[in-house]
DNA sequence: TCAGACATGTAAGTCGTTACATGATTCA
DNA sequence: TGAATCATGTAACGACTTACATGTCTGA
């Protein structure tokens, strides 16, 4: 049961919170979500196109003037509807294509100090990514605590089309920190890893 | 520095190990680095042809009869050398794009009985994974201490082009079993965090 | 007035999957 | 003799990236 059309989907979901512009979109994303997701212009723009012919969203008429227009996408009946029906098919499970893991099973025939070289690397890399999202959830934590929220939350949260009740606005802001906990643990665990390949190949 | 044509160099490095056919090759991938790559057929044989127009890989003149026969790809000189620059570049860091991520953080809006239900879905698919690779590592781990490799991986492990030393048999087992053991500690994160999310949302 | 953010869009190319088509060999 | 596995290959499609082209608005 292979869910294909992944960004048209994501876009459809990201409008059920709020209508939003190509470019808020991919500020969101960029911003939010990515250390789970990523979209780019070359896939936006022409599935806000093809979501609009299929009356699954609407396009405004367009601020500003001349060539270079504002245009606010919105969600439609329709597209809720569809929305509803994929988020409750089973995801299918992501494609595995670790290249870092690749290149150390394939390092096995060249001298240990290479090996040692792709996961020092790859630990790096991973404790930086790390670092940021620990200082996220510093953030998102005590925003939380004391019910105030920074821009860049407001901005991923808000939902203009109608008030959001309390008790909403706290899902909301939990989903949010759980992501976040999602890549935390999994991240950590890709450091304890290289720790375990280090200790081991330099005894 | 992104480094594209991974099939190009998954298919280099496993034919560094020993010569094979394409089929080889897919079945290599399938049985003994599923948990960190995959190949379909479509990529391989034209990418194989590819390498063969470099002068990275060599092509056999076939055994058996008529139209179906069985080619050995084998590495030149020249794609040792390709491989090795290659494995000395940094990967790229993977692009992420996790489906169920995305379906929790937008399920936000809806009950939090769908909510669990994709938490609850995620965490029985990583489970199942996590029991096979476990076993596995069962597997490989009383192999590597009698010395005695069960037939699937004397497979994908042996290298009939030059005898292996001791030593360097023991390095592959190893790297071959901490591939395994990244495998086992991103499932177990994962499934960790399902827990976490679990006991959150159902008080 | 100039830089930088805001904003939309397309073309070309790469990458990857799926489905199909074909045939050989082995062994029960 | 028929099923399973071994084996190679292509065509069509779909997904995704990259680079480019263009233009507007805001504030220092």
């Amino acid at each position: 049961m292979s869910t294909k059309q992944k960004t048209r989907f994501a876009l459809l979901g990201l409008l059920s919170w709020k209508p939003m512009s190509g470019y808020d979109i991919k500020k969101t994303v960029d911003i939010g979500l990515s250390h789970f997701w990523n979209e780019n212009y070359g896939q936006i723009y022409p599935t806000l196109d093809s979501l609009v012919t299929e009356g699954m969203v609407q396009k405004s008429d367009g601020e500003g003037s001349g060539k270079r227009k504002r245009f606010v996408y919105s969600i439609t009946g329709r597209g809720e509807k569809a929305f509803r029906e994929w988020i409750s098919l089973p995801a299918d499970p992501p494609v595995v294509r670790n290249e870092v893991q690749l290149k150390f099973f394939l390092s096995s025939s060249l001298p240990t100090k290479k090996t040692l070289k792709i996961v020092r690397n790859y630990r790096s890399q991973q404790q930086e990514l790390l670092q940021g999202y620990r200082e996220s959830e510093v953030i998102l934590r005590r925003a939380i605590e004391c019910d105030e929220y920074p821009q860049e939350v407001e901005e991923i949260l808000t939902t203009p089309k109608r008030r959001r009740s309390a008790d909403q606005r706290a899902k909301q802001c939990t989903i949010f920190l759980l992501t976040l906990r999602h890549g935390i643990l999994v991240v950590e665990s890709r450091v304890a890893w290289c720790d375990e390949v280090i200790s081991l190949l330099t005894t």
